[in-house]
DNA sequence: ACTCTAACTTTGTCGGACAAAGGGACGGAA
DNA sequence: TTCCGTCCCTTTGTCCGACAAAGTTAGAGT
């Protein structure tokens, strides 16, 4: 028969794991605010009472998670983690579990048509001037393959922005984090691809500016499209994405 | 005038980073897989020729990534990262955003649809059997609201699963960590709520199993709004989301 | 008031130490 | 021979103390 529960069950974790759990708890419900200061090490060794080894350990856990990091001179604050850091974790899961491109550009089309229609709704002047901005950089260096692609990635960013849902924000960051490099690829090996590429930008833009849902999801399927018709001139879409794709999200992530 | 390029930027960073670097280059691009020993610490402190203390801050840093984990025995091997565990520190970026239940609701709109109409593409007779199960676990809970909102928010993670689309169950589960747990605020609050939710899986399983997207697409945005309704009697949907929903996601993690 | 320097702090790293817990080997019992 | 218990070794988590490099602060001098 159970026995009556005259004991709770006592919390058995490493010191460094309490003390990140402490500092994570007090970050996550407000008491610590991003952008205060956590304190030195020294510090928290007296507050917490243990060793600095211990405490160091705990805060390379924190740092790790995005929750703290250290200003231009070593010091502690808490900080909002960001969304291109995260995502690249995300983006080095999706590696190691194998995803096929496939996978990557189903994904892509809910989630790229999801931030248009979010944009249409949603985009601000200074959003338009943002994307405006991308898109004569981006025509600027149609001839350049990495640059372009770089500009891409950005111009999809700012769409995702536009729509002023950080859900939606943070969830497509991955997917592109992987989807996007593959696009240097597709305008080297196809020549029309970065005129096309442009010319969609240019389109979409416009779609957002008229507020028009209809066109925005059209060209959206349209951009993705073309992606996938020059991609699969270069492999097959059933191919997993390979770790060379990482690189470009490591760099991201120490950018 | 610039000069030539003689040397290269030369790479400073603290050795407990290039640890850490080293080791998660080893494991993304596959030579150490998952599951692999990484071996001892003190066999890193002999390869890597520095201190122990040094080579376990790098250790944190890749086990809070989840790149690799310690088994029963504490021994470290590499290691599948979880999507559960990645999702929460999203999902505590999202709170720290101060995101709101709009953006929550209208991003997971977007999310669950799309999941739901893989499911109806390529769900399998298991996916199936495992969808039926949850539905009768539920029936049998209806009353209790904390065992039924976990129920639900299983139900949805095996949707996802049942799409076949990896990205999308990455893409989803942040949002859906901090979405679900409400769920059972709703079904305590609305008499009706416990019911209708398990009647719509019902329908929802019973359009996958048909392959009909229609009625896929239909119930799962009843369902959502059904939500809505639910959550906006008792708050605002512009209220964002506070802290108190991390707990679940922080014991999410843990588990 | 401003600058330059010296003293102090803080971080990153090192070396060694020890208790607790687990794994493995060895020997004895069934 | 196979099973089991004990002893030893290894590994981890934690602690202590130390030091160089880089940054900060305070104070002296102009």
């Amino acid at each position: 028969m159970p026995v009556s529960p005259l004991f709770r069950p006592i919390d058995v974790a490493p010191a460094y794991q309490k003390v990140a759990d402490a500092i994570e708890r007090e970050i996550v419900n407000g008491r610590i605010k991003p952008g205060d200061p956590i304190g030195t090490e020294h510090d928290l060794v007296r507050q917490f009472g243990v060793n600095r080894s211990t405490i160091r350990e705990g805060i390379r856990v924190l740092e790790e998670g995005g929750l703290i990091s250290r200003d231009s001179s070593r010091r502690l604050h808490a900080c909002l983690p960001r969304y291109s850091k995260l995502a690249s974790r995300l983006s080095r899961a999706l590696v190691l579990h194998e995803v096929t491109f496939r996978e990557l550009y189903e994904a892509s089309m809910t989630l790229e048509v999801a931030s248009v229609e979010g944009a249409v709704k949603s985009a601000t002047e200074e959003n338009l001037a943002e994307l405006t901005d991308n898109l004569v950089r981006s025509e600027a260096v149609v001839g350049n393959p990495a640059a372009l692609a770089e500009c891409d990635a950005e111009f999809h960013v700012l769409v995702a922005k536009a729509s002023q849902n950080r859900v939606l924000q943070l969830a497509r960051e991955p997917a592109a984090q992987l989807f996007y490099p593959t696009t240097e690829m597709i305008v080297t090996g196809v020549a029309e691809g970065g005129p096309r590429l442009v010319a969609a930008h240019g389109h979409l833009i416009d779609a957002i500016r008229r507020r028009d849902r209809e066109a925005g999801v059209l060209w959206t399927r349209r951009h993705l499209q073309d992606w996938r018709r020059g991609f699969e001139k270069i492999a097959s879409l059933d191919r997993s994405v390979e770790h060379v794709y990482m690189e470009h999200a490591q760099a991201a992530r120490r950018r």
